[in-house]
DNA sequence: ATACTAAGTAACTAACTAGTTATTTATTGG
DNA sequence: CCAATAAATAACTAGTTAGTTACTTAGTAT
């Protein structure tokens, strides 16, 4: 950013323009481009869906020219695939920043549970992708050959929390860690992806901050009484 | 059906034409369209969503033309309402046969469970349909009247439950019915609803016959222990 | 019987929507 | 410095799509 300086002396002549009747000055920046078009095409398909998100929407959100999408994507689907490889590709990185070796068992499990429900009260739009994905019965994430190589470290990390509990005395033996983390991942996902209809349903409002904590603290009981020996 | 058994010889004249090259016999049930459209939309909106749904293609399944969409339910939106009424009424129906009172507080716990996972595996679309709902964060849940009336006995029924366990000293006194009847929606509900992400993410198939009834038996555990005394 | 109302049909339309075409403009390697 | 290439734009198009219009036909109350 800082190549030019100088007002562009040393490099070409016909730098920065400066006319302020010029038809229109039109930087090219293919990464940020790419990147705006990403986060709009994000944020729509969460909102709306994949049949329910707008093209148009898309490119107007991210201030580019609808053309652009289809130099960069391809397509609407391709561009869909390219949101879910992105979106997949985040929370993986975001797990592996958790550090639950250092924690006894139990502190792991705590954390991991509390990671898990604030990933989602975070990123919404995570959980919004992955229904709109699973309606389609996992179409588009059967097409991408990125997810599969990440598989999943989250499964080893679980299973060694539940190994050294279980040396210590204090978990279980025999949990299978898939069956652990899907349990982890239920009572945060089912709670706050039906929160809307929910509130209805049951005349009381779990957006309410209050009622945000105390399920979180309700989880921790739920998965550490899953665990722990009696 | 059998009014006009004879021929017609009794009632009018022109009853039963019976020519091979008459316009068209055009039966007339109000009811019966009404219902073929139910039923066409649920599927069709549980498949695609509300957006991915086309009116045009719920007429088709429904074997009924168009207009009668607009003539019985206003508008797309509206018949979308009208299914959603439709399955809060079945599910709350189905819990209503539920007889839980007979059973030993454990038992019943166990019936609930088994229960629910069966309704999400038998009904799939409630889930998607629910999905759909709180993608639109319950807007149009919110219109529906009817929905507010079934409110939820439901939780009526796990209060009592607990009540029942807790004196016979298995349960744990305290707990809210609204977070074990949540929690016992949440374990099954993310299982099922994602099981094709899932069984990428996973490489493992969660739709096969085993993984089911291990999952359940797996469900069944982890509310029990939750619930029960140490 | 007959007027009235509800059920049903076919064809139409205005607005929308994913994807394209044709063209211009900035950047970069030789 | 200039040809090749990549980024960007505006206007267009062919096919959908929710909703309508104008009309016919079957029951039903009087």
């Amino acid at each position: 950013m800082r190549v030019t300086d100088d007002a562009g002396v040393k490099t070409s002549g016909k730098a920065v323009p400066a006319k302020s009747a010029a038809p229109a000055p039109r930087p090219r920046e293919a990464d940020a481009t790419r990147r705006r078009i990403l986060d709009a095409a994000k944020a729509e398909f969460a909102r709306l869906g994949l049949a329910g998100a707008r093209v148009d929407a898309i490119a107007l959100r991210a201030k580019a020219n609808k053309r652009m999408i289809y130099h960069y994507f391809g397509s609407k689907e391709g561009l869909y695939v390219a949101i879910l490889d992105d979106a997949y590709g985040a929370i993986r990185a975001a797990e592996q920043q958790l550090k639950l070796d250092d924690l006894a068992p139990e502190d792991a499990i705590r954390k991991l549970v509390t990671f898990t429900w604030n990933y989602f009260i975070r990123n919404p739009e995570f959980l919004t992708l992955v229904n709109t994905e699973n309606l389609y019965r996992a179409r588009y994430l059967k097409k991408s050959t990125v997810i599969r190589e990440l598989h999943t470290p989250l499964i080893e990390m679980v299973r060694s929390i539940l190994e050294r509990g279980v040396a210590a005395g204090t978990f279980r033996p025999g949990l299978d860690p898939v069956q652990v983390n899907l349990t982890i991942a239920a009572v945060g996902y089912h709670y706050l992806n039906n929160r809307f209809t929910g509130s209805i349903i049951y005349d009381r409002d779990l957006n309410a901050r209050e009622a945000l904590d105390e399920r979180l603290a309700f989880n921790i009981e739920t998965i550490l009484r899953l665990i722990c020996r009696d």
